[in-house]
DNA sequence: CTGAAAGCGCTTACAG
DNA sequence: CTGAAAGCGCTTACAG
């Protein structure tokens, strides 16, 4: 606790010798202030070599001889000194934090994003610093672009829902803010997106339904108004088409990604006559609302009625019977959304990058054949 | 896209002329580069004060002429200036930045704890970097200390587990960083800690199950080496003993906060002879899976087997019967603890900074009392 | 390939 | 109460 003492030692107002020639240095070579760690002088110095050249060789400059680069890597690697990333952002004008900016994922969502974008900066000097917001709020921009200004972020990862705002990626540029979108579709530039391939998802949930028999099939959206609403409804009507079933209008109901629409709209999809054998609710939220409805109504899940969700979040394995349900790539989506922020030359190359890993569905026990009428 | 090019405007070589008076700033008074935010150095110009007065106001410092510090201050709002955090940082040897740094606790206790320490942050110019970790690895203390120092770290808030971890707090004082560990009991100074009232929360489950009438209670508890196991279980224990009941070794089983160890541990409280009418899953992942073992013996829930969980988590108000169950108030916890790290002048203080708001049971459908015998 | 100077935007330590 | 100088730890823009 009397840390904030020992600042004490070493008046720098004593006036400095003037500056010894080069050889003197040599002679005092641990010289590195103690209880303070190396800063690029220090190397400098003990290197015999000027600060600049030093930066050289952090910043991976090839011109630097390579007898030079060794020599100073030796000192650096010695004393384990690393660049301060304050002093080079001040420098560089731009810090080595990322954004994650998201409005209202669900909390795994948010998590699962974070660990991946940590995945990429693991090793190198960046960080990430979260920062929710609230798209209903008037100043959400305007505070958006206070908080990357402010921090001269190097770049912001966009979560959905307003990833698919582009009010706030003109903001964003206009603060000369790079960012990455995770989204469903392309809708901007190759190296502002990272897709995570909803349409895939359904067409999987599609098939796996089909396969097991299921012709009526109850499809619970999202608000209209989110594209991965868009896609996935789009993606699971054009699947079952395919496969030469029609997903008729009474059979879909719009929620809104929480449980208790989900309990709506499995009270609507539940009174129509005859009853869809299956529901497929556009995520576990819903889902979970179906499950509590069937109870009600005393439908046993699968015997009754099959259910199928999309996030396979903490809920899904927890449900009774364990919900199937589709998972995808978050991890891997926020990793590479960092990757694409860290690495811009290589963003807007490899199409693997823009579709890595695929969703898929995760079968556990909530679905069966339909009973035979 | 062609952001990186207009920083090619004036040349900076060019030799400044030798300094004129100050009257001569006072004519060009709207004089900010464009497309650049305001520094420290425009205010002092156009307020035709010296940067370090304009420095004072920033930190309100009260060696400043009021009519001085007004009228600095009207510039500082006409342009909207903000001082910058890397360069405040770099001058103070200290980031405004704080760090979240845990292991391993459910997504929302990570999500819910963040929000409140963004609700601390808000309107400041500190911001929240998360740090996950491993503490099974043998580079864990050292991964944390390389982090707080490489960022210089204004202070990290530590969630439980890792928050029972002195060699880390000794190791973070070592890097001369501030810390606020979240737990459950006096282990620390008062500034340094903030504890969710645990002890209280259980004691209501206890009160709670006794009055609807039950006497043969079955406990799941948290591992052994955890505080939040000890508070809960000594909590749980205490309470019941204060109404008469003995909380029998036979009807404690030891779990992991799990959902797989909450299967296991229900298996053996249900297949004692005879089974407890209660169980008290000392959390809601173990809670879920009581009811998971419970459904797959033909038990009712609460008819059969009333249930109470701990967490209040995304789960709870899902399972079917929806869970009763404790809720912590984590935001507000995380709140506290980045308020510390702030104003640790205050930190030590207000026994009221130390339990602040207390948890509480939730009641939901999960508990009825017992079917008689 | 290497370095001396000036600068990033702020603060501390002095001086008055 | 106010300011000129030096410094935080790095980089850019030049020069050689």
């Amino acid at each position: 606790m009397n840390r904030s003492r020992k600042k004490a030692t070493a008046p720098r107002a004593v006036p400095k010798p003037p500056a010894p020639p080069k050889a003197a240095a040599a002679l005092k070579p641990a010289g590195i202030k103690p209880g303070r760690n190396a800063t690029i002088n220090d190397i400098a110095r003990l290197a015999s070599v000027s600060k600049k050249t030093v930066s050289r060789v952090i910043n991976q400059s090839p011109l630097v001889q390579e007898a030079t680069r060794a020599r100073i890597q030796a000192v650096i690697d010695k004393f384990g000194y690393v660049p301060d990333p304050q002093a080079r952002g001040l420098a560089f004008r731009k810090s080595f934090l990322i954004g994650l900016v998201y409005d209202n994922p669900n909390a795994q969502y948010i998590v699962n994003c974070m660990e991946g974008a940590l995945d990429a900066v693991r090793n190198s000097e960046y960080e990430v610093v979260v920062h929710p917001c609230d798209r209903k709020k008037p100043d959400f921009i305007s505070g958006v672009r206070r908080f990357v200004e402010r921090q001269k972020l190097r770049g912001v990862i966009l979560l959905p829902p307003i990833s698919e705002n582009d009010e706030l990626t003109r903001a964003l540029e206009a603060a000369d803010c790079t960012y990455v979108r995770i989204t469903y579709t392309h809708i901007d530039d190759p190296a502002r997106i990272v897709i995570s391939n909803d349409r895939l998802a359904v067409a999987e949930v599609a098939n796996y339904l089909v396969s097991l028999g299921h012709k009526r099939i109850g499809y619970i959206a999202g608000p209209s108004g989110f594209r991965s609403a868009i896609e996935r409804l789009g993606g699971f009507r054009e699947a079952l088409a395919a496969r030469q079933i029609t997903l008729t209008n009474e059979l879909i109901v719009e929620g809104g990604y929480t449980y208790e629409s989900g309990v709506t709209g499995a009270e609507k999809l539940l009174s129509l006559n005859p009853r869809p054998t299956a529901i497929f609710a556009s995520n576990d939220e819903m889902a979970a609302g179906v499950y509590r409805v069937a109870n009600k109504l005393g439908l046993s899940i699968p015997g009754d009625l099959s259910i199928v969700g999309f996030d396979d979040g903490p809920l899904a394995a927890r449900l009774l019977p364990p919900l199937t349900t589709i998972k995808l790539p978050i991890r891997e989506l926020g990793r590479i959304a960092a990757h694409k922020i860290l690495h811009p030359e290589a963003a807007g190359s490899t199409h693997a990058m823009v579709t890595p890993l695929e969703p898929h569905l995760v079968i556990r026990d909530s679905c069966q054949p339909p009973a035979k009428a």
